[in-house]
RNA sequence: GCCCCCGUAGCCUAGCUGGUUAAGGCGUCAGCCUUGUAAGCUGAAGAUCCCGGGUUCGAAUCCCGGCGGGGGCUCCA
């Protein structure tokens, strides 16, 4: 509620027309009153009796020290952009005259909902003018949290927890002898138990803020990050590489918007059927949330698109920078749960379940590829996989199911529920397991069964009919940002077993570190990196005034793969001594034979040249 | 949201059984050194000790409140 308060001579004022239908019966005729406290208030949203008592509250207050004791009660709407509804707004100016009344206030108000012309005087002292906004308790700005069904019925659904094998016998999780597969028996203690009892900050937090790959940024909502150049290039990389791979397998890239209409009707379904909570977003008379995947927009394209049985299955991809999740606050960790986030997030339009499962095995491989390939993780080892569904599908799809975990060839952690309730009847995803034996999931794909038709997403089959397909929805490698998370967890568990800890070579900022003995071999060792970057490998020049010692001791924090000593022996031989990181020692070789190891190694990864200056001695410091 | 922890210079930390001018390391800057594979030397600058209130002759230190951050609980990338 804002109010407008003025200690005036005198007001004279006079309806002259209705404005709403609801405006109540007066005389058209002219009113006037003197010595008073004239008040103009605009009632909110989310205004109640106590606000207005409170206003009277304070305003008797003040007229207890100016020594009055006659308002008038205008209602005015030009205070506020952000108006209750007329009902809720004449119920609370009644309110506030009856309890002024109440309180032995001579009070006045004039109707509501005309539209009247005032003249008034105001006296001329200090606390003549004065403006009072009272909020309703608890309100402070905050939008109420939306929970979705989603999230209410999860708490209540029961599953039940099973190990599938290679050779697809089921056993229950307890049976299971979990002797040989640790990673697995951490991933189903964290499912299935939920004791989470550690701790102490994840191993990657420290690293990705040592590493200049991104840090926390106080000064947005937790969980939105920013991202120094070593990092922004690390992700630009692997964004690049996953759409790429995607692309490749048939995806058709598109881009939608990052915000859509809450009540938008089929919306408002959908996210009732999701377990997340949303943004919300005002923009003039609309209530937008964020998009917590690309769902929305790819399904609102695909409604509107001609398609037919020819065209399935029909993928359509999006690198959604960003996807949205108001995760609660303390759940967000470093890289590992954000609350913007990058996600990769391909839908494939399928006939019906036989397409959809073939479809689902290629893009399984898909996803090995990407973990494996690309980010360097190892099955069994760095990560684990979870298969979930309802108990119909897998008597009916058994095979299918076998299939899936014989092509990973290890264990499977099994969730089976009695009845469907999400939109899908199976889901996998690919958990990694970190150094606090936490899982979190990266590769994932489902198999919806409601959102064809939700979204009045058709295709003509083969007889000329309209059918809705089903839909498969498959974050390639996860959450870009997690991926990120898991390779330094996997760095920082290598260099707690003693090996060096590293990012794959077509990720590392730094591919090739120079280090000139001395300024007088700088010419060379510019020469030599001007060679190097032809070759599209990312190389820099530690010019600044230290002793070499230190430059390799700085180069080798850095995680630099290649490090090479430039003096008088390597301008007058042309043989390099170069410190190879992987393999722990010096190795001498001449550049070409350097540049063709480099590029071999990262013949089918993007390349990006790198985004800092080249001479450590221009470069800024981001962190410590 | 609930529970726990934390808040001293760009970073890491000391001081916190109250008591001179808040200490050290890293980094930054200036100068010297021109280096042979993981830390060269000297000097300088840099701190509203998160904010507000209280207790006290005296608060970085004790108490209360707030703000900010982190971690845990639920698990959706």
């Amino acid at each position: 509620m804002r109010v407008l308060q003025l200690h005036s001579d005198w007001i004279e004022y006079k309806p002259v027309k209705k404005e709403i239908t609801t405006a109540e019966k007066c005389e058209k005729k002219r009113y006037r009153f003197e010595d008073l406290l004239v008040l103009f208030v605009s009632i909110e949203e989310g205004d109640n009796q106590k606000v207005a008592e409170k206003l009277i509250d304070e305003v008797e207050d003040f007229m207890k020290k100016i020594k009055a004791n006659k308002i008038l009660i205008y209602p005015y709407a030009h205070l506020s952009n952000n108006l209750a509804k007329p009902a809720t707004a004449l119920k609370l100016l009644r309110a506030m005259e009856k309890y002024a009344k109440q309180k032995g206030i001579e009070t006045h108000r004039t109707p509501f909902g005309w539209c009247k012309k005032f003249s008034l005087s105001i006296k001329g002292h200090p606390l003549a003018e004065q403006l009072r906004v009272i909020e309703p308790k608890g309100k402070k700005g905050k939008v109420e949290d939306r929970v979705s069904e989603a999230l209410k019925a999860e708490e209540k659904l029961k599953s039940f927890w099973y190990i599938i094998k290679p050779d697809g016998k089921m056993v229950p999780v307890d049976k299971f002898d979990f002797s040989k597969h640790k990673g697995l028996e951490k991933l189903a203690r964290y499912e299935i138990a939920k004791s989470r009892v550690v701790q102490q900050v994840p191993p990657h937090v420290k690293l990705m803020r040592k590493l200049e790959i991104a840090d926390y940024e106080p000064g947005s909502d937790p969980g939105n990050f920013r991202w120094y150049p070593k990092g922004a290039l690390i992700k630009s990389l692997l964004e690049q590489y996953v759409t790429a791979k995607t692309v490749e397998y048939g995806a058709m890239e598109v881009e939608t918007p990052v915000m859509y209409d809450f009540h938008h009707p089929t919306l408002a379904k959908y996210l009732d059927r999701f377990p997340a909570r949303q943004y919300v977003v005002k923009s003039e008379d609309k209530e937008l949330f964020l998009r917590f995947s690309a769902c929305f927009g790819q399904f609102l394209m695909a409604h509107d698109t001609q398609i037919s049985y020819r065209h399935l299955p029909l993928r359509i991809y999006e690198l959604t920078r960003y996807s949205f999740r108001r995760e609660k606050s303390g759940e967000l960790v470093g890289l590992r749960r954000l609350r913007a986030f990058t996600m990769p997030d391909c839908h494939a339009l399928c006939a019906d379940l036989e397409q959809a499962k073939r479809e689902m095995i290629q893009r399984f491989d898909l996803c090995v590829e990407i973990l494996e390939e690309g980010l360097g993780l190892v099955k069994g080892e760095d990560y684990e996989l979870a298969i979930r569904f309802t108990k119909d599908f897998y008597e009916e799809n058994r095979d299918f199911i076998n299939a899936l975990i014989k092509r990973m060839n290890e264990p499977a952690l099994v969730e089976m529920w009695e009845q469907r309730f999400f939109y899908f009847i199976l889901k996998w995803e690919f958990n990694f397991i970190d150094n606090l034996d936490k899982a979190s999931a990266l590769s994932t794909d489902q198999i919806d069964v409601e959102n064809g038709e939700r979204y009045g997403i058709t295709y003509i089959d083969e007889k000329a009919e309209k059918k809705n397909p089903l839909i498969l929805h498959c974050s390639p490698s996860g959450a870009i940002e997690r991926c990120i998370y898991a390779m330094l967890e996997k760095a920082y568990r290598q260099q707690m077993e003693g090996k060096p800890p590293m990012l794959p070579l077509w990720l590392s900022p730094t591919q090739i570190r120079i280090i000139p003995l001395s300024d007088s071999f700088l010419s060379y060792a510019e020469k030599m990196a001007n060679e190097i970057e032809k070759n599209c490998i990312r190389v820099d020049i530690d010019d600044r005034a230290l002793t070499m010692q230190k430059k390799v001791r700085e180069a080798e924090t850095e995680w630099i793969p290649y490090i090479v000593v430039i003096g008088k022996k390597e301008v007058e031989s042309e043989i390099l001594p170069v410190r190879d990181r992987k393999k722990g020692k010096i190795r001498r070789m001449k550049l070409r034979k350097l540049i063709r190891e480099i590029k071999k190694e990262t013949a089918d990864k993007p390349f990006k040249p790198l985004t800092l200056p080249k001479h450590l001695s221009q470069r800024p410091q981001f962190y410590g």
